[in-house]
DNA sequence: TCGCGACTTTGCGCGAAGACAAACAATCGG
DNA sequence: CCGATTGTTTGTCTTCGCGCAAAGTCGCGA
C-alpha cells in the first residue's frame, strides 16, 4: 500500500495534538478505502469488525427499521471518526454508511482499538466527547421531532447542513453535497412531498433556490425565523 | 458526612470490577445528596459543577425547547451515572432531573473527573460505552418518532419502562414507580388526551391495567404485536 | 373528614400532512 | 442523440391525532 502521510489525520479532531510519531504509528495500521458514489462503506447489520476516518467527501448515514422503513441519521463529514462500533460495545454495525460523493477514508481493523485507547488516553476523551455531541444532537432531533411543525423541522435541518457543508457562491450558502428531497424527508420524518411542497413555497418568496440533490440558503435570517417560530 | 461504604458503588456498572480501595477514594469525595419526590438534582441550563450516580429511587429527565415546549428524555435507574456535562465538554446541563420519587444519590465535583479518568482508564471505557448506549437508545426514538404511528410508540415506550422498571405483580407487570399520562406522552412526542384514550381501549380488551400514575402490563406479547405492526 | 388540586377521561371538530396518482424534468449510459 | 431511470412537482382526497372543552375521580393535606 502507498505509504500515506500524516498529514491526512494531524486534521481530524480526534487526532489533532498527538505527536508525530504517534500519528504516523497509527496510520501505518491503517488502510486506504477508495468510496466512489453510491458505495457503502458498511452496511446495517454486518459484524463491525473495521472503524473509520473520512478522508475526503460526505457519506449519508441510514438506518432501516424492521417493517423496512428508511431514515437519515447522519452525514459524516471529512475528519469524522464513524463505524466506531466497538468503542460503545456493539457487534453490529447499527446502520449503512453510503457514499453521497465520492469519498475516501481510512480503515482500522477493530483490534486496533483497544490497544489504541492504552497507549493514548486522549482518544478516549476525545470519542467520548464525539459521542457526547452527537448524543447531543440526537436529543435536538428528538426534542423537534416531537414539539415542532414539519415546517419547522425542515428550515432547521436546511440550516445544520448549510452550517455543516455550506459554500458559499454569489447566490448564496450552498449545500455542498447532492441532498435529495427524499434524504432531508428522511432526516427530519416526513415525506418527500411535503419537503418538496415547503421548498416550493419557500423559493416562491426567496428564501432557498433550489434544484435536483441541490439546494442553496438564500435567505438564512428568514429560514432562523421560521424555525424559531411557535405558531 | 457519614462514611459511606464502598458497597454503594461497587454495583453499579460504571465501577464494576474497581480494586475496594479505588472504590474507597472515589467514595470519599463524593457527597451524598437526598432527594425528596419533585426535587431536582440539576436543572436545565444551570452550570454543569457536578456530576452523580443514582443509589436509590427514580428521577426524571426533562428537556424543554426554546418555545416552552417539554419532553422526557430519560429516566434514571439506580446505579446509573447522570450529569456527566464534563464528560462531554458541555458547560450547563442540557436538561432537567427531577426525582419521580423519594431517590438518593451521590454526587461529585466536576474537579474530580479528569483526575478519575487519568487515574482509572476503565472509567473512560464504560463511559464511552453508556454514552454509546443511549446513542443508540436515542437514536432508536429519533426512527420509532419518524416512522411508527402514535398507538405503536406508546406500546413501544410502556414495554420499554416495563422492562426497566417492571416488578411482577399477581397481574402483571407493574412500571414500578408514578407515571402519569402526561409523562408518557412527553416522552414519544404526543398530548396526555392521546396517550389516555389508548389506554382506555387497551383496557377495555385487557392488555394494560391502569390507574392514576399507574401502568400493569398484562399481555406484554400482545403489546409487542402492536408495537411491531405496520399497518 | 372534607375540600381542593392534580390527574384522567371523553366528546367533538378541524387541520396538517400523509397516501395516492400522474405528469414532468434532468441526467446518464448506450 | 435518445430512451430509461431517477428525482421532482403538483393536485386531490383522506385521516390521524391534536386542540379545545368540560366533566369526572382519586388522593393528599389540612
Amino acid at each position: 500500500m502507498a505509504q500515506l502521510d500524516r498529514s491526512l489525520i494531524a486534521g481530524s479532531p480526534t487526532f489533532a495534538g498527538m505527536p508525530p510519531e504517534a500519528l504516523d504509528e497509527i496510520l501505518a495500521q491503517a488502510s486506504a478505502l477508495r468510496l466512489p458514489k453510491g458505495e457503502a462503506a458498511f452496511r446495517q447489520g454486518e459484524p463491525a469488525e473495521r472503524f473509520f476516518l473520512l478522508l475526503h467527501g460526505r457519506l449519508r448515514v441510514t438506518r432501516l427499521n424492521p417493517q423496512g422503513q428508511q431514515m437519515v441519521a447522519r452525514f459524516i463529514a471529512p475528519g469524522d471518526m464513524f463505524g466506531v462500533a466497538m468503542a460503545i460495545q456493539v457487534e453490529a454495525y447499527p446502520g449503512t454508511a453510503t457514499a453521497a460523493v465520492d469519498s475516501l477514508a481510512l480503515a482500522w481493523p477493530n483490534a486496533v482499538w483497544s490497544a489504541l485507547l492504552a497507549r493514548h488516553p486522549s482518544l478516549a476523551v476525545k470519542t467520548m466527547q464525539s459521542l457526547g455531541a452527537r448524543l447531543q444532537d440526537s436529543q435536538k432531533r428528538i426534542l423537534d421531532l416531537s414539539t415542532q411543525q414539519v415546517e419547522q423541522r425542515i428550515a432547521g435541518a436546511v440550516l445544520q447542513l448549510a452550517q455543516q457543508a455550506g459554500r458559499k457562491t454569489e447566490d448564496g450558502l450552498l449545500i455542498d453535497f447532492p441532498l435529495s428531497r427524499q434524504d432531508l424527508a428522511e432526516m427530519i420524518g416526513t415525506t418527500l412531498h411535503t419537503v418538496s411542497r415547503t421548498f416550493s413555497a419557500w423559493e416562491a418568496i426567496g428564501l432557498v433556490e433550489c434544484g435536483r440533490q441541490r439546494v442553496v440558503v438564500r435567505d438564512r435570517a428568514g429560514l432562523q425565523k421560521i424555525a424559531k417560530k411557535q405558531d
